[in-house]
DNA sequence: ATAAACCTTACAATTGCTGTAAGTGGTAGT
DNA sequence: ACTACCACTTACAGCAATTGTAAGGTTTAT
């Protein structure tokens, strides 16, 4: 069952958001208070967010675009508002689709199924940072307008470091993501891959860098965020 | 350039969406006449098509529809009526947007660069054909919710047969396409490829057939269209 | 019934991925 | 400045996956 993850801040409307999509035959909920939402969102690993933009504190602006930096779902925007920069904001920002409220529980179907549909042509394999995203079954990395098809070792090492992006990835974690054990069968061949995996993305010309932090581990770095 | 298509029979309005999206920096065209329109459109391969639906003629919406099955390209319709029951036709029949007329122009090119940014995430790589696509990278083949990843001369059969559909491709066509000859190098190993490509999908219970055409060639044919 | 077209399985050569080895370069702390 | 440690790079060889060849079986049309 897909889950539908709802922000909204007035609780009749949160609860009637709840039960038409439940209705529908999905798996619906929504946070009741506004603390850490970004962390209560991303922690449900939803398919969709329905987002209002006029929320309490932080911005639903503001939401949006820190979500999209790191999400790998469809966000649609709701708003009270009908004007055109209120639009172009909520676009410009990475929303996927738009809609002012009040609106017909069909319409809201109909758009939600239509999201979720086209981000499910990718069958969930696709991990997102930015403009960089890697399909996990084919590796195949694409970022703007270049992409690079990683073999299936470089292929994980990127995956971890998307998926932990933009924090610290330790060598061990590394390790066991990769080759299935802490204890390193040789300290070299993560150095190794690493080394492949960065002249791949070089020779690729992609925006993306991957630091080394003495005796801490690696960090993905993409440019244009 | 990445290339819009408009169709609109309103030859006024049609010159000014065609303006508004010139001065974006896009390369804008819109058939005069609406004899074979679908082949008009699909034989400029464009980036997105715009599409009123009250069309002359065959209606707007079954174009939609049609250009769907086939179509590689996101489609934006426009329509004069605001109703709901417009809007879920036309989502329902595979319109990756929605707008009513009039709208501003920035409002349109807004909604159709998101779906341009969309689309290009796979950078013009897939092909599809009704919930069939193939990504021409790395020959990943996703069917509902299933998903196989081709090896390339597999791949290179199945591109073939994707390009042409619904149409027979014949033994030579595929030769040249996979092996770069017409002059058969052995008979035999088209078959063998076509019986390991057969295996796979049958395997991975795709609604995917190949079929024989005795003396002409091979077809594809796709569940649920 | 027969021939042509089509299908399937098994095998071997090639290709390319992966880890090992060995040596270089750089950084931090004494 | 010296030293120990961490990080990087290149070359090589074993192994697995893919591809074409070979050979024999099955279906279809006349």
């Amino acid at each position: 069952m897909q889950r539908i993850v709802i922000v909204e801040d007035d609780i009749y409307l949160r609860e009637e958001l709840i039960h038409t999509f439940q209705k529908a035959g999905y798996d619906a909920a929504g946070p009741a208070s506004f603390e850490n939402v970004e962390e209560k969102v991303t922690a449900l690993c939803p398919d969709l967010a329905v987002l209002d933009v006029n929320l309490p504190g932080k911005s639903g602006y503001e939401l949006c675009k820190s979500l999209k930096i790191k999400a790998s779902f469809p966000i649609l925007i709701l708003t009270a508002r009908d004007t055109l920069s209120d639009e172009l904001t909520a676009l410009g920002l990475g929303a996927d689709d738009f809609l002012t409220k009040p609106c017909h529980p069909r319409r809201l179907i109909a758009r939600a199924e239509r999201l979720l549909q086209t981000y499910d042509k990718g069958l969930r394999a696709m991990l997102r940072v930015g403009q960089l995203s890697l399909d996990t079954d084919t590796y195949k990395l694409v970022c703007a307008d270049r992409f690079l098809i990683l073999v299936e070792t470089e292929g994980k090492i990127m995956k971890l470091l998307i998926e932990r992006y933009p924090d610290i990835v330790s060598k061990s974690d590394l390790f066991s993501a990769v080759w299935g054990t802490e204890e390193f069968v040789d300290e070299n061949i993560l150095q190794v891959n690493m080394s492949r995996l960065r002249k791949n993305l070089s020779e690729t010309g992609m925006e993306v860098v991957i630091r080394n932090i003495r005796g801490k581990g690696y960090v993905l770095e993409v440019g244009g965020i």
